[in-house]
This record gives structure tokens, C-alpha cells and sequence, in this order.
DNA sequence: TATGTTTGTGGAATCGATTCCACATTGGAT
DNA sequence: ATCCAATGTGGAATCGATTCCACAAACATA
């Protein structure tokens, strides 16, 4: 490879001087800076990235670790990111968990060892060994999606739009609602947003049968199951079913059509997410558009912020959503 | 930050004792291990990736450049990719030209600034200055979506999914058959599959009417925009259309429903993608389902080969796919 | 006893940049 | 003529690892 020894040797100057033109630094006579330059474009000389931030503790790459890469929240989360880094000449060195919550350590420790200047985490639990980990960090650290006192996030509230959701379809006339959550490990999908819907329920006195309460995991044949198991085993048969992710949405949508029953008609659907498919499905899913772009450009602006020194903790920032009403409510 | 000096120093022993623990090479008493380890353990120390890689010329990140972050193909194509690599412990550096092709050399350069151990580029274009970009490049490099003879390329048979699709559509009895493409600069989709079309038409006999071809953008819209113009336009009102993606089947479906056509009964459809979207949507969307999670696999074991030192050139390696037949014909 | 071989360790060079400091030259201002 | 600031340049240390080489001790073999 060709470094920057080789050019100072061919531009006749010192490898200082090189490294002034190539920094806009000092001072550098024209004669010089011309033959530097020239010599740069003759050989097609990159500086190497490594060597200059072995020097500078700068990298320009933010670590960006995701539960799973191919859904639609992490790409437009991600895109969201990229958007505001990207013009500030910023880069995303991506890690992938798989949703194996105890990789988000392992890879922690993996983009600290690559010098990252800082991390953001879209997480899925907020595990004390977590939280440790990242406060003992030296690093610009964003959380987003799950809220920790010491950290600084950018979240949803979870709890409200759930709350909102189930609000909409007790006005809409809708009284024996059932539920289709996840895993209450995940504090923002799983606890919040059942606690926003069995707190609508309360607040109008709308009971609430232990079998329509079911938990699947991320997919739509999860979706489909739940679904399953509601209408089998229910004593009495709910009129509408809020399900914390269009995806379980969906896939309780499916499971109704498919054994003869109308949506909404028979049984209402909500879901939350305002994923592309909620748009175009028959009929148009009801739910809650989170702005994950918005979440992905707010996490981006706070850690650029950390990264220039501003060091605040425990901030929160809420991104807004929007109850989209459709038909299938 | 804390380095192998400091716990050389802690340890009693000598920097390159220290690394020979860390990299289990060479000679290490049992004794002396263990007073590294235990050091290494109290202070959480991470090895600096940048030093390490100064110095042995390799990084275990893999570039990769995508025309657009937050699309369905992207997603699944770097969840390929990722799936590969981070069984070999590598990591994904991202690179998001927007659309823009002038970019896709910037970020080349940049990649090969950051001293990656090999780049992988979902191409949108073969244009002359960025194949000879690649071609000077002396690192390991796969080009996926687009063939280009001096390179090694992970593809799809545009042309022959165009042309099946339009012999399926033949093969149902429609003979008006309308198709919505992009650029032809984008010589899979724009040009192959444009090919694929007329050529099918033209082994079966059927005329092709100017006004059935229409050129739309990657998005939604722009399907209904396509279609909007084929129905107002045409002499003789198409019975079926090809669109070069899913997204643009699925808008034109839209302008057909808004507009009182029945699908498929007025208007067949027909896209290409195999998005989820297609599966979802009513009437279910005949596509043409790529494994772009197949394509991303195949490009990392390309690249992890090319690592290995397998130089080929050249090489090109075509990724299967399948005709999905739905209501919409 | 003399001569390898295995085991264990550290000094010092190296990777490719940045940056501090010393030094030289030039051109006003006094 | 003298002095000071601005301009221009390069030597050498530095960042944090790896790795070559020299060397020493312990042990085995001839």
C-alpha cells in the first residue's frame, strides 16, 4: 500500500508537510501544496483511516447494534441515523444480535475494542448487567426504544398509545377487547403497552377474561396462533383485539379470515407499528405510527451532541405517534 | 484509555508477553498467563482494533454500499450478508449512496480508507468509471444485482424472470399486455428485464403499443403514476400489466381500484421482488420472489474466498428464484 | 562434557498517520 | 541596522498493538 511516506518522498517535502495539505493545517506554500497534490492524484493516495485515529482517538463510525436487521423498524431506524450521520461524515458499523439479548454486551465490548465514537442500542430490555455495562463506558452511549434512569434515550411512550389504542376502540363501541402482547422482559413493548391497555380497560370498567390475554413473539404466524387460541378457548368471544405489533396483527387478521369470520365485522383488529403493511393490507389496519426515522435522527443528533462534549445523562427524549384509524376498526 | 503497556506493568511481565496471551501465540508460562488474565480481568481492558490492525493489515469488517438503507431488498440482502459474516466474526461497515451513483466511488474510497477487508456493493449501475474504480482497487471486492465481466458478481437471470413472467402471463390468455419499468441505466431492472418482457411478447406474436410503456421511479406513487398514464393514454386499454417491481405492481393496483377497475378481472398484475407486501395484499400481488437473503449469503462466501487468497475474477454466481402465482392474474 | 532443543521472556522495530517543537527565511516596522 | 512577527519546513516523538530476534535457562542427547 502506499502510505504517506511515499508521497512526502515524491512531492520532495517532509511527511509533515503532506499531512498539513492533507489536514488544511499550518502553513504550506503554494509551490508545495501543488506538488503534494499532484502527486496525491497521480498515485490515487488514501490516507489510512487507522493510523489517523490511532493518533487522533477519532474514528467518524458510531456503532449501531440492532435486535434483528431485517424489519422494518430496524430500517427505517437505521435510516433515520444514517441520514443525520452521513452529512456529518459519519459512519454506521453495524452489529446484529439476532434478538440473543446477551450478545448486546458481547458486542458492546466489541465496538468499544474498534474505537467507535459512540453507540446507539436499539434495545429490547433493560437487564441490570446491561445497564452496567454501559455506565462503566467511556463512550457516547443512546439508548432507544427502552428507557433506563442513568442513561440517555430516546423513546416512545409506550404505555399512552397503548392506552390511546384501546381508548379508540372502547369509543368506538367496542367493550370485550382482547390482547395479543409479547414478552414482558421487553419493558416498552411487552409491560408498557399491556399496562396502557389493561389500564384503558379499567378506567371504563371493561372486564377483562384471562383468555384473551396472549403472548406471541415478533411474526405474523405468532399473530396467527394467539388469534388461535383466543377464539378457541374463550368462554366469550371478544368484539375487537389489540395486538402490540401490526406483524401479531396481521396474523390474527389472517387467522380470522381464514375461519370465516369478518374483520371488522366480527371481530375488530389494531395493531401498532404503522408498518408499510398496515397500509396496504384488506382491510386497512388500524394502528400506531411510531416514527422510528424520527427516533433514528433524534439518537443521532444527541450522540453527534455527546460527541461534542455536551455530557448530559438520564436525559429522555420523546419522539411523537400517530393513531391512524382505519378499516379495520 | 487503559493499554497493553499498563498491563504489562500490572503484570509484571513485558508488552509482548501480554500479547502473546491475548492471541494464545507463542511461548507463556502458566504463571505468567495467569497473572494477565487476572490483570486483564480487573481492568476490562480491550485491545485497540486500530493498533492491532495497523500493524497485521487486517480488520474483519467488510464494507458494504446500498443504494438505499431502508428498503425491503436491502434489508434482506445485508441480513444475508450478515448472517455469513458474523459467524466468521467480521463485521458490516454501512455505506448508503441514496440513489446517488456518483457516490458509490466516494464511498469506495472511503471504504478503502478504513482499510476493509473486502467490499461488497449492491450496484445499481456498470457504468465505465466505477468498474474501473473497482478494477484498481486491491481489495476483494463482490458486485451484487449487476454483472460486470471483470468482476466477480452475484446476480439474478433478470431477463429470463422477466420473460417467464410475461410467458406466464401469456400462458393465462392475456394478450394486451402493458409493463411499467425504471431507467435503463439500471441495466438489470431497467434494460434485462425490459428485454425479458418484449421478447416473450415478441416470440408469442403479440404487439407491443407505445403507450403501454411506461418508466416510473423505485416507490408507490410512481406505479400509479405509470398506470394512470397507460389507461388514459392507450388507443386499446391493456388486460394485464408487468411491473419491473413489486412496489410499482402494487401502485398501479392502487389506480386501478380507486378507479373502478376490478383486479384481475379488468386488469391482470403482475410484479417482480417477491416482497412481503405482495403476499399481504388483496388480491395477493404474482411476483417473481428473488432470494436476496441467498444473494447476500453468496456474496459474503465470495468475499470471505477472495479473503482467503481464492483470486478469481469474473466469476459469476446465479441466484435462483421463483414464480409466485396469486390472485392478481 | 559438549552440544543441541525446547521453553520462556523481553528489547526494539514496525505499522501510517499527527503534532510539538526547533529552526530558517522573509518582510515590514522602528 | 535591528527586531519581531508571519510564513514555511522538517525532525522526532507518539498512538497501541504485533513480531522478529536475541538471549537465558532447563533439559535431553550424543
Amino acid at each position: 500500500m502506499i502510505t504517506i511516506k511515499e508521497i512526502a518522498e515524491r512531492a520532495n517535502v517532509s511527511r509533515t508537510t503532506v499531512s498539513r495539505v492533507l489536514n488544511n493545517s499550518g502553513y504550506v506554500s503554494e509551490d508545495a501544496r501543488k506538488r503534494v497534490l499532484h502527486v496525491i492524484e497521480e498515485t490515487g493516495y488514501v490516507p489510512s483511516a487507522h493510523a489517523k485515529s490511532l493518533r487522533t482517538k477519532k474514528t467518524k463510525v458510531i456503532g449501531v447494534i440492532l435486535p434483528k436487521i431485517s424489519t422494518e423498524t430496524s430500517s427505517r431506524l437505521v435510516n433515520g441515523i444514517d441520514d443525520v450521520l452521513a452529512r456529518e461524515g459519519y459512519q454506521i458499523l453495524l452489529a446484529n444480535t439476532n434478538l440473543h439479548a446477551e450478545k448486546e454486551i458481547e458486542y458492546i465490548r466489541l465496538l468499544k475494542s474498534r474505537n467507535v465514537d459512540g453507540m446507539i442500542l436499539s434495545a429490547t430490555n433493560v437487564q441490570p448487567e446491561l445497564i452496567q455495562e454501559i455506565c462503566q463506558l467511556k463512550i457516547p452511549f443512546i439508548m432507544v426504544g427502552q428507557q433506563a434512569e442513568e442513561l440517555t434515550s430516546v423513546i416512545f411512550d409506550e404505555y399512552q398509545a397503548a392506552r390511546d389504542m384501546a381508548g379508540l376502540l372502547i369509543k368506538k363501541g367496542y367493550e370485550k377487547i382482547a390482547f395479543i402482547g409479547v414478552d414482558e422482559a421487553d419493558r416498552a413493548v411487552g409491560y408498557l403497552r399491556k399496562k396502557g391497555y389493561l389500564d384503558a380497560m379499567k378506567e371504563h370498567q371493561l372486564p377483562v377474561e384471562e383468555s384473551w390475554l396472549q403472548k406471541g413473539i415478533f411474526d405474523i404466524d405468532s399473530g396467527s396462533e394467539c388469534m388461535k387460541r383466543i377464539m378457541e378457548s374463550a368462554d366469550s368471544k371478544p368484539q375487537a383485539v389489540l395486538a402490540v405489533t401490526d406483524r401479531l396483527a396481521i396474523g390474527a387478521l389472517q387467522y380470522l379470515r381464514q375461519n370465516g369470520y369478518s374483520v371488522p365485522d366480527d371481530v375488530a383488529i389494531a395493531g401498532m407499528g404503522g408498518s408499510e403493511l398496515s397500509k396496504y393490507i384488506t382491510p386497512g389496519l388500524t394502528t400506531i405510527d411510531f416514527s422510528f426515522e424520527d427516533a433514528g435522527r433524534e439518537a443521532a443528533l444527541l450522540i453527534l451532541q455527546k460527541i461534542k462534549g455536551e455530557h448530559g445523562t438520564g436525559i429522555n427524549r420523546k419522539v411523537r405517534y400517530r393513531l391512524v384509524e382505519r378499516e379495520s376498526i
